[in-house]
RNA sequence: UCCUCAAUAGCUCAGUCGGUAGAGCAUUCGGCUGUUAACCGAAGUGUCGUAGGUUCGAGUCCUACUUGGGGAG
């Protein structure tokens, strides 16, 4: 269940009830695709991190171990030791990042599996019995991400297409919850809007599956290729149509700054590979923009990476350490580094959080971005000098 | 002392029949939005050990020298 706690302009400030917990919204989920956040991030540093839901996805763990082995071993919670709700992603956001290797007919979707090439076929109720076999708390419905850039007549039939199967799905999902074995009969499942960056197609598809009831509602098909201003701009046309008395969920995204212009705009669910990914790859984000530590610059700065951050890797390392550990390839430094990033994450959203509790969201927000610009503008007070070598000051 | 092999980018090495040099790594800088991504892309750098010679033209052929490896004594 959905409870709206408050609202400043179309920010929402809300509790979401579980199964597996009360999530308080707006909230960024935890990507691990393959039922591991990357970068050697274990359950146990959740708490340190502050998290509140980890995401998880349909076609790699069918692929890999296989959604039999997860519901032998009693459902994702029990397999990867995770006592916070999860999300799972339906396999519907591989149909356009693995475009390569599959097929798109009414009844789903053929692929070629990316590990060892064999064909498979997943559709809405495979999607719904594999989501159901994992156990996951939310389920996503099968839908299809057409790329920002596709045409008008091709996104059509194709968001048509999307809604036929999240009737399938929602059918399926039901069916599967009466179940006298299934593991978790309490599964939600969420519609996702599509209709590329086109305001009718996703107006008419709002509609739509706002009459079906669902537990929540995504919008998806951003961030695909498409501007910041067209993905903002979807979002304004967007949310006014989908239930207010539901969870809205913006798949994939983003920035910080995304993050914080969504809220202005309704959403109240958030995930994005940004930062496990770039913390990886040496990407840092902070109060003040963000950071390439792999940059020379760097190399004899003794300060955490940012001031004042209480995560794991500020408390105790230099970005002098960090970086060489990056350098070196150890797995310390990309955990560190994500570590930061998902702690700078979910912080931000605790955060912003507090400020529309206390009603005064807008100023945090245009103070947040403000902040962000800081490092952009930058003199480093490390400078190179050709005869000396990097130098402080 | 002699024989022999080598010497080309910061490092390890390619370089055809003689036509003024490339790769990998390293370095520097970018990119990454429901993860096929500890990934991908771009850039910079050379007295081709030194000095001569042959040639229209030499990293490449010849001579000497220098340095290093291996061998003989």
């Amino acid at each position: 269940m959905y409870k709206l706690l408050k609202k400043e302009g179309m920010a929402k400030r809300g509790e979401f009830e579980t199964v597996h917990g009360t999530i308080q919204t707006p909230v960024f989920m935890n990507v691990a695709t393959v039922a591991a956040i990357k970068g050697g991030v274990s359950t146990e540093d959740l708490e340190q991190i502050g998290t509140q839901v980890v995401l998880s996805n349909t076609y790699h763990l069918h692929l890999r171990p296989g959604d039999d082995v997860i519901y032998k071993m009693g459902g994702l919670h029990k397999f990867m030791n995770c006592k916070q709700p999860i999300l799972t992603d339906s396999g519907g956001f591989q149909v356009f990042s693995l475009s390569e290797n599959r097929k798109i007919r009414e009844e789903g979707v053929y692929f070629r599996s990316h590990i060892d090439g064999h064909k498979l076929f997943m559709g809405p109720e495979e999607s719904m019995r594999i989501q159901s076999h994992i156990a996951s708390t939310i389920a996503m419905a099968f839908d299809e991400c057409p790329s920002a850039r596709a045409e008008h007549e091709y996104v059509k039939m194709s968001v048509d297409r999307t809604t036929r199967w999240l009737v399938r799905c929602k059918k399926e999902m039901d069916r599967l919850n009466s179940l006298p074995d299934t593991i978790n009969k309490n599964q939600m499942l969420f519609g996702i809007n599509q209709g590329a960056i086109f305001d009718d197609l996703r107006i008419e598809h709002a509609k739509r599956i706002a009459d079906m009831d669902l537990d929540g509602y995504a919008v998806g098909g951003l961030a695909v290729g498409e501007s910041h201003e067209e993905m903002y701009h979807v979002l304004d046309v967007v949310t006014e149509h989908l239930p207010k008395n539901k969870p809205t969920y913006l798949m994939g995204v983003g920035t910080p700054a995304n993050i914080l212009e969504a809220v202005d705009r309704g959403i109240d669910f958030f995930d994005c590979v940004y930062p496990s990914r770039n913390g990886r790859h040496g990407h840092l984000y902070t109060k003040k923009g963000h950071l390439n530590l792999l940059n020379a610059k760097y190399e004899l700065d003794d300060r955490p990476i940012e001031e004042g951050c209480q995560c794991p890797a500020c408390r105790r390392y230099s970005r002098s350490y960090i970086r060489h550990l990056l350098k070196s390839g150890e797995m310390l430094g990309m955990r560190l580094c994500v570590l930061h990033n998902l702690y700078f994450y979910n912080h931000l959203t605790e955060d912003i959080r507090k400020a529309l509790d206390e009603g005064r969201f807008k100023e945090f927000k245009n103070k947040t971005l403000e902040g962000f610009k800081e490092y952009d503008t930058e003199d480093s007070q490390f400078k190179y000098d050709i005869a000396k070598g990097w130098k402080k000051g």
